[in-house]
DNA sequence: GTCTATATTGCGATAGAC
DNA sequence: GTCTATCGCAATATAGAC
């Protein structure tokens, strides 16, 4: 009377120690970043595993590290995606434009998403993890962008004081209220050509502002 | 051997039932947006209030009712603070920065902080809820700014295909890293000092892009 | 006060590696 | 056979909705 049908293979195959905590870790993900971390169950992570509570316990010491251990994880996976391009040959706007693109999707993809709750959730009970988020997840994209911008500050074809900032101001307008409402599960992600569409707008908004030309 | 010091007259003192809602819903406000829904307990609301048990249960209906008629009302006050401004006579950057000091103001304050991340917590598992918070909050706030750009686009001060679109991206640009990092838990929230050079910041990109003016 | 959910721990049984 | 990781299950304890 299985309620939920675990992996069939869980329970006949011994798995080595590292395959293990993977499996655990496959399926915490699954579990925390879709109920959040109060709402998870270590219950449920074994159901879904097919292992024993005990096996959590010995691996990770408790609900409150497995998570950590699931966020960091997560976070550098998925952030992973969104690195400083090759911007040899390329302009400022070609670069945004890519950048944008491979920065939306991660932030429609489901992970992401469930990153995002779970994380901002508890953020000020575990410090600890939510500097692991930020430092690998978000933190680490604006840095990767910002070097590109002072390259081509360098040259000459932009004009700004702080690079820093600016990414982050591009990338806010990336992490907008269309992102909040999906956060929100209010509207579902965006499809491919709607995030072409939104970054097209806002590297255009970015790069030359809303002012009239002066006619 | 009270722990945490109810409202020293809150028990003495009977209320009138709407004194009572007010008061339930005024406690529950910092329990929940402090701890989150599933942190939150219902005892610790009943010990703040100091009244009945009972009260809650017939006021509310129950522990979900409660935090959506809080959710609701903190939204709707909360975010008449970022109004549309009486835009006579001024011009585009001025107002834009006076929306924005607004708007970060609200951002910053720690009602916006805790209905951000307990909405953001809940937003999947409870619809209604975020779409309370979402239409009496950001949406609210965004649709402001829209209409006020579309006056400033009538009257060819600026150039834009989509006032809403515009709008979400300025507020996307308020609510950037630096605010997620406030949100997380990793730093302070920003000094009013702080505010005005950020806001100037957004509005100068927002204004004119990063490009380099042609020399 | 009742009842349910769930984190955590203890411990003996067991399966595979060597 | 020994060893180690894991399992299975029971027991404890606490919390919290109603």
């Amino acid at each position: 009377m299985a309620k939920a049908q675990p992996n069939a293979d869980a329970r006949r195959q011994r798995r080595g120690g590292a395959e293990l905590r993977t499996a655990i870790l496959q399926a915490a993900s699954e579990i925390f970043l879709e109920e959040g971390y109060q709402g998870a169950s270590i219950e449920a992570v074994i159901e879904k595993v097919g292992g024993s509570k005990r096996a959590i316990y010995s691996h990770f010491g408790g609900k409150k590290e497995l998570f950590a251990a699931l966020v960091a994880e997560a976070s550098s996976t998925v952030i992973g995606q969104t690195s400083p391009e090759n911007i040899e040959g390329k302009g400022v706007s070609d670069t945004l434009r890519m950048f944008g693109l491979q920065a939306t999707r991660v932030l429609m993809a489901p992970t992401t998403l469930g990153l995002y709750r779970a994380v901002i959730a508890e953020g000020m009970r575990q410090p600890d993890v939510a500097q692991a988020f930020f430092e690998n997840g978000p933190g680490r994209a604006s840095k990767g962008l910002a070097q590109v911008l002072e390259q081509f500050q360098a040259r000459g074809a932009i004009s700004i004081k702080d690079s820093q900032r600016a990414a982050e101001r591009f990338i806010g307008m990336l992490r907008d209220d269309v992102h909040l409402q999906v956060v929100l599960g209010l509207r579902a992600p965006l499809s491919e050509a709607e995030i072409a569409e939104s970054v097209e707008q806002a590297v255009g908004v970015f790069m030359h502002g809303i002012a009239a030309p002066p006619s």
